[in-house]
RNA sequence: GCGGAUGUGGUGAAAUUGGUAGACACGCCAGACUUAGGAUCUGGUGCCGAGAGGUGUGCGGGUUCGAGUCCCUCCAUCCGCACCA
């Protein structure tokens, strides 16, 4: 009886649909272990080949780890809200809503046909408003908490009012943007609006003037990588920066535990630099300098730098255009000058400024400080090398130290000081830290690490500065001008931010005419007519009946992206809990995500902000974990391979062995080609210009195509979808294809050609069980014999061992030679081909059920067998095969008994005929023996 | 410029601790079979050479009895970051 995977794959697709397989529950008494895939955005394309590769290996990995006994969880659901489903909308007029949810069907309807084991009773949408209750219940408790420095955790907001009251804030250790300094009788005294706006400051999420890329066309902030070249990436409309009212989540507090928590995770090193790299954490001082005018608000101007100690090379000050002291300081007659140098730099994004390095500009702005120690007068400049967001948005530049300073220095001829020893700085700054420090007063013969602890000790003592660390990591920008995303919880009550309790949650996104910005310049849901807060029935009403005294406005933004990813992984362990986010018994039990798969484009995103939320939670005393993915891999990018027509310029089509080497090469659909040979007829019939079509061909009457390896795109007609090989091939041998083509991690080609080895493989599998014309696979039930063993058990510790080291595509690779060899054996021994069988079925599940199920075991059943355990005994050999070789080139071969000593060895080869023949009658210098590996002979 | 990763046959790759380089597949060559199939089976296939043999893991050095694996230098490709004071 023949392999039909059609029928096979569709009868076991049924059966652990209508037996639910895949469901589970908490089994206190069992081992947990959580396999996840990264979220997938459910586009209207569907899925490439490229797509289930991580799924896949994710699948198989957790059913190897159901047969060794442990209780797995492994879920799938979307991060369902976003932009493309939103551009959609706005271009058809059709509710997101309705398009995302044919994406989910499409997707759902791609990945069944792969034979995935999720529990889909766990799936979760970020854009349902039973999964969104708990992102806007995330979003309260943020704004419901602040960051203790002295307990290094989020504690409740509560407290720190409570503090406030009894002793102000002078004594609060906190992580805030709030400078001045208030007693608690101030604070008594604060009207409440007043009180709110401190506590922004210190709110773990806060309404903040942020500086933004805000495109007006589009009507939105946009992200740093929406914009090049100062246009916005789509519909190339101008970009400017400007200061707007966001939501921004004070991420910047967990800066140091996001940093040392890398450390115990296995993450790939580049993603954990990334991430390092990210938060950019660095060691210095921050410094004020005094102001010489004195009619200023403040009195000086504060700097943070790497290296105090080269304070006394400092030759000018400058800030970044946008540094609030800068109008006020500025004197009248720079004015105009720096009027416009700032808007210039507004028209610039932060990504321009930054990739136009060559070009320097800078506006001296007539202000001056008073150097701490020597007293001398320093000019203050404007210049966009400087960044408003990092550290304070000034610099003491040092033109000896600090490449930029120095080229900022040359370029507008101001003098620089040389405060290194034996250096010469007349054509680049000295930027090493070798440098032994002169003219600079007490740090003169220091060497810079003793110089910086003597410049920090001595700034502190003189009380114009102290040593600080700074983390390049900003607050993360939370508000979205979009429709198709979270609405905020809150509602503004005089202009004050109130939350809505959890109990009246989920605000439910409201219907609006059009997904567009309104004309005066709000958000989309700006067009909502029933979007107020009555705080009374505690509902959303109409926006005529606000009247600031029991209703009121609904905030307008939306939560970016990022929101609903930052936590479903937790959601997943309690998916339909509706009042909380996961019970406790559920995360206690299910705790953090043992083995995480996905791509690696999320490192600083996704990564970054669900580990930021993970270690709030946590704080909040919520889950008992403070990271939510333990083990990750990042699954490599599966490219197309692309064909080609050559065409000459007589309109010919020439054949790649006929290129005369000025043809152009136009892409052919892959479908009309077959091992590089094309489909001439399918070919004329694909495009009408195609249609009478002149060939150069080979000899033997073929068009052989040329190939490139390429990104999957549609333009290239180089895409695979996973369907059409379903439909070939089956979905385990897709299965097992994608896996055997490498390892998970790196980018590799897709290939066709190889899928038939594979299939090939599965055939010889269904053979070896001799299913006869009944359906019944006649089978030896008596002794395996040794050979049989021996390869059972070979094939045991290899799979065991690859799978333990995620090594997915060796693993084919055994299982292919274990086949073969039970076929060279003729083995139809049952207990041999149910262990082999058990071992495959997290490959190859489909026929794995089948021929489990016609061997005569209980259907269904292959998937909580056991996993088969290894014995050595099997593998013990009574005689080995040395490979023997002379000064480390191998030889021959000489097969001796295992229990002959090394000195036994070394005479039976050196004795042996073969041996002769390279010794030559010499005697060797050297004889090395490895016991059961080798023989090395040197001459 | 800085950081990370990767370089092995015609192709995808394997070699887990330094111990037979190229397992397993694809492709190719030769053959068998015949319900002519994207079927199955047999043999061959790194490169040079008729052969003996030589040579071979990006290049060049080094350590070692022995190096794809360890060390140094360089080259190439990919990814990330890039005025971060």
């Amino acid at each position: 009886m023949e392999y039909n995977f059609n029928a096979i794959e569709q009868k076991w697709r049924k059966f652990w649909a209508d037996n639910k397989t895949y469901k589970v529950f908490e089994h206190p008494e069992k081992e947990k272990f959580y396999v996840l895939d990264m979220f997938p955005y459910p586009s209207g394309a569907g899925l490439h080949v490229g797509h289930p590769l991580g799924y896949i290996a994710s699948d198989v990995y957790a059913r190897y780890k159901r047969l060794k006994g442990f209780n797995v969880l492994h879920p799938m659901g979307y991060d369902s809200f976003g932009l493309p489903a939103e551009q959609y909308a706005i271009q058809t007029g059709q509710h997101p809503e309705k398009t995302t949810k044919e994406n989910i069907a499409r997707y759902r309807e791609q990945l069944d046909k792969i034979g995935f084991s999720f529990d889909w009773d766990r799936e979760v949408r970020t854009s349902s408003p039973e999964y969104y209750k708990w992102t806007q219940w995330i979003f309260n408790e943020l704004f419901d908490s602040w960051y203790n420095t002295t307990t290094d955790q989020a504690e409740p907001i509560a407290a720190l009012i409570a503090l406030f009251e009894q002793e102000g804030n002078a004594t609060v250790t906190a992580v805030h943007d709030h400078p001045e300094v208030f007693t608690a009788a101030d604070w008594n005294t604060y009207s409440e609006l007043k009180k709110e706006e401190v506590l922004q400051n210190y709110r773990l999420t806060y309404l903040a003037d942020s500086w933004v890329n805000w495109c007006p066309a589009l009507g939105t902030v946009l992200a740093n990588d929406e914009v090049i070249n100062s246009v916005s990436e789509r519909g190339g409309h101008p970009v400017e920066q400007k200061l707007m009212r966001q939501w921004s989540m004070r991420i910047k507090a967990y800066a140091e535990r996001l940093l040392t928590g890398l450390n115990e995770l296995e993450w790939t090193d580049s993603i954990k630099d990334m991430q390092r790299n990210w938060i950019g954490k660095s060691k210095g001082a921050s410094v004020f300098f005094s102001l010489s005018q004195k009619n200023a608000s403040q009195p000086s101007i504060e700097v943070f730098t790497t290296r105090p100690d080269t304070i006394f090379g400092v030759s000018f000050l400058v800030l970044a255009p946008e540094h609030p002291l800068v109008d006020e300081i500025t004197t009248p007659e720079f004015a105009e000058a720096v009027a416009e140098y700032k808007r210039v730099a507004s028209l610039k994004s932060e990504r321009d400024r930054q990739s136009d390095v060559k070009n320097i500009t800078g506006q001296l702005t007539g202000a001056k400080v008073i150097h701490p120690f020597t007293g001398a007068e320093v000019d203050i400049w404007i210049a966009d090398y400087v960044l408003a967001t990092y550290g304070t948005g000034a610099v003491m530049a040092v033109p000896c130290g600090d490449q930029r300073d120095w080229d900022f220095a040359t370029h507008f001829s101001i003098p620089i000081t040389n405060i290194f020893q034996d250096k010469d700085i007349s054509e680049a700054a000295y930027t090493e830290k070798d440098a032994v420090i002169a003219n600079s007063d007490f740090l003169n013969g220091l060497e810079a690490k003793a110089a910086i602890e003597k410049a920090i000790e001595v700034i502190e003592q003189k009380g114009i500065g102290k040593g600080k660390t700074n983390y390049r990591l900003r607050d993360a920008v939370f508000s979205r001008q979009r429709y198709w995303g979270e609405p905020f919880p809150v509602y503004y009550q005089g202009g004050i931010p109130k939350t809505i309790a959890v109990e009246h949650l989920p605000v439910i996104l409201p219907e609006v005419e059009k997904y567009l910005p309104t004309e005066d310049g709000q958000p989309p849901l700006g067009n909502a007519t029933v979007w107020a807060w009555d705080t009374v029935s505690n509902t959303v009403v109409e926006n005529s009946r606000i009247d600031n005294q029991t209703i009121f406005p609904l905030e307008l933004n939306t939560m970016p992206g990022w929101a609903g990813s930052s936590w479903y992984f937790l959601r997943y362990t309690d998916p339909t809990n509706a009042s909380e986010f996961a019970s406790k018994a559920a995360v206690d039990y299910w705790k953090n995500v043992d083995l995480y798969i996905g791509g690696s484009e999320h490192a600083t995103g996704h990564l970054l902000y669900a580990r930021f939320w993970t270690k709030f939670l946590f704080d909040r005393g919520y889950i008992p974990f403070e990271e939510p993915f333990q083990k990750m891999i990042n699954q490599g990018m599966i490219l197309g391979r692309s064909s080609f027509v050559y065409r000459n310029s007589e309109g010919q089509y020439i054949s790649k062995g006929k290129l005369a080497g000025n043809e152009i090469p136009i892409h052919v659909d892959i479908s009309l080609v077959d091992n590089d040979q094309l489909d001439i007829e399918g070919f004329k019939n694909w495009r009408s210009d195609y249609a009478n079509a002149e060939f150069i061909l080979e000899d033997n009457g073929t068009y052989i195509c040329g190939s490139e390896v390429e990104k999957m795109s549609k333009s290239k007609f180089n895409v695979q979808t996973p369907d059409e090989l379903v439909e070939k091939f089956g979905a385990d041998t897709l299965r097992c294809y994608e896996m055997f083509l490498g390892p998970i991690e790196q980018a590799k080609p897709w290939d066709t050609k190889g899928i038939n080895g594979v299939s090939n493989f599965l055939r010889k599998l269904w053979r070896l069980f001799n299913i006869d014309e009944n359906g019944i696979a006649q089978l030896d039930s008596g002794e395996p014999t040794k050979d049989n063993l021996k390869t059972l058990h070979k094939t045991i510790k290899k799979v065991t061992d690859d799978l333990e080291r995620y090594s997915f595509n060796t693993c084919v690779s055994n299982f292919m030679i274990c086949v073969n060899e039970l076929t060279e054996q003729k083995c139809n021994n049952k207990y041999i081909l149910d262990q082999v069988v058990i071992m495959l079925s997290p490959y190859a599940p489909h026929i794995a059920e089948e021929l489990w199920q016609r061997s005569g075991n209980e259907a269904g059943t292959v998937t909580t067998a056991l996993f088969p355990v290894f014995n050595e005994e099997y593998l013990v050999e009574s005689s080995i095969e040395y490979p023997v070789s002379f000064n480390g080139k191998m030889r021959f071969k000489i097969a001796l008994a295992a229990t002959l000593s090394v000195k036994e060895v070394e005479q039976a080869v050196l004795t042996s005929s073969e041996a002769a023949k390279y010794l030559e009658g010499n005697t060797p210098k050297k004889v090395i023996v490895v016991p059961g590996k080798i023989v090395n002979i040197v001459l």
